[in-house]
RNA sequence: GGAGAGUUGGCCGAGAGGCUGAAGGCGCUCCCCUGCUAAGGGAGUAUGGGUUAAUCACUCAUCGAGGGUUCGAAUCCCUCACUCUCCGCCA
């Protein structure tokens, strides 16, 4: 949610940089809600005013025994006319509530303005893409050997965009997200945490999923959504709070599935396991202080590329565009994997900083010695990294001629000391 | 799934139709006293919104959520959510 001072006295300049987000703001109808807002909420909270008074004279009068009837016969002439405008408020609020509800976060200034994916810039690069003396393949290629990554059987289980691991393959992938945690819970200082997979709407609802990308996600017969990521209930755990400053930073991290419906990707990424219904991501979650957090998602950021560091896997770090951004952040860095057999490098982590936009949606706040009133936190959350991608991009990085893969020497321990897998 | 109890400010806890935005305590802030420490005395201390250029100003809302009764609701009624206890079931 957007500071609603920003849209009431900065409003031409919010609607340019919302058009950034590729969001139309209909300035000229937000204008009148707020024009009709006002007048009919003054209007109303003076006519509530006068009951209030009329009422608590009329306990006084009888108290003194007197006649309160002339009292009773004047408030009863508000009644109508309040119950009225109370009704046309209402209504005018939920209008404008609904607006702010779906219009998406700022961008910050540091973010390049564009339209799409191609206007995404790079920062930085790590690695050289290795170069191979034979054919690569893809990693449906590698797995099928053995039948390590079955993605027929998962269909007839479930449909399309489901995988099922078997043996080593299902072993490098549990491998991959207990190194992961490990690595944030003991180098990175974020605590771990198990949480429900099930959410209700209004946790949805603060972390910006609800109510704008509701076909996004999956929901139970009783209204309950399946976390698209971990990110959801970690954050919403401060929802609701007023915390000391001395509690922040908080850090967070949790190994959760993730369920997304995928809506709208018809065709995209078709094959093999990069886009799934079901994934497993090792989040990260910070609650911190305003003024620390950019500093935050740069940080944040390096923990999501210290883990591709220990992998020896190269990537690229990509600084977003405003119009590829997610709803609710003012900047993310994507960091992208290479993949030797599509010769791309693809995200493998989202890192962003939602600064007060989920804040001001859960009402989180945390309360400083210095100001009296309690302040917005901020929040920020960023894979680290994609589980399912990370075993793509290990199996297709570490392939050798014969169809085997090395075991990266960080995951040996977690791989009961194996060096290769997927041997013929 | 069944039976019962509960949900009040940062925390604990009173409150039973008007004088209650809410006693009291804890915590916190400031002041006084006390040669350290402990203790004592006084004052202050909810959140969100609106009006305003801004406020020491004025005002509205909020006692789990949403409805209702009433001139007036933390207090009465209904629905829902959650917590706790007991029973049942279950990994």
């Amino acid at each position: 949610m957007l500071d609603p001072q920003i849209l009431r006295n900065d409003l031409e300049q919010t609607a340019t940089r919302l058009k950034h987000r590729g969001y139309d703001l209909d300035v000229t109808h937000w204008q009148s809600l707020e024009q009709q807002r006002k007048t009919v909420q003054i209007e109303t909270e003076s006519l509530q005013n006068k009951r209030t008074t009329i009422s608590k004279s009329i306990g006084k009068a009888k108290a003194a025994g007197e006649d309160v009837q002339p009292l009773l016969d004047e408030v009863a002439a508000i009644g109508d006319t309040l119950d009225a405008s109370k009704e046309q408020l209402k209504a005018i609020q939920a209008e404008m509530e609904l607006v702010t509800l779906y219009t998406p976060n700022l961008a910050h200034e540091s973010v390049p303005v564009g339209k799409d994916e191609d206007d995404n810039v790079e920062v930085r690069q790590w690695g050289e893409p290795k170069s191979f003396d034979f054919e690569v393949k893809d990693h449906v290629a590698l797995g099928e050997r053995r039948q390590g990554l079955d993605a027929e059987s998962a269909a007839n289980l479930s449909g399309s965009r489901f995988t099922l691991l078997t043996g080593e393959m299902a072993q490098l992938h549990r491998a991959l997200a207990q190194f992961m945690l490990d690595q944030h819970t003991t180098h990175h200082g974020y605590k771990e945490y198990y949480v429900p997979y099930l959410v209700n709407a209004q946790t949805m609802q603060g972390s910006g999923q609800l109510p704008k990308f509701a076909d996004d996600a999956f929901i139970t017969e009783d209204e309950r959504y399946l976390i698209p990521t971990a990110e959801v209930p970690l954050t919403n755990l401060v929802a609701d709070t007023i915390l000391e400053e001395a509690e922040l930073p908080i850090k967070m991290t949790a190994h959760t599935p993730c369920f997304r419906r995928e809506a709208g990707s018809y065709g995209k990424d078709t094959r093999g396991m990069i886009r799934q219904h079901q994934f497993e991501k090792v989040e990260m979650v910070q609650v911190v202080h305003p003024d620390h957090s950019f500093d935050a998602l740069e940080e944040m950021t390096g923990h999501a590329e210290a883990i591709l560091q220990a992998l020896e896997l190269p990537y690229r770090v990509m600084v977003l565009c405003s119009g590829d951004m997610g709803f609710s952040a003012t900047k993310t860095y994507d960091i992208e994997v290479w993949l030797p057999a599509q010769k791309t490098y693809r995200e493998i982590s989202s890192c962003s900083n939602c600064v007060d936009f989920q804040a001001r949606r859960m009402k989180a706040r945390f309360r400083s010695p210095e100001v009296k009133k309690p302040q917005w936190v901020h929040t920020l959350n960023g894979s680290g990294l994609a589980v399912g991608r990370t075993l793509i991009a290990v199996l297709e990085n570490y392939q050798q001629k014969d169809g085997c893969v090395l075991v990266p020497e960080a995951l040996q321990g977690y791989m009961g000391g194996k060096t290769v897998i997927n041997v013929a």
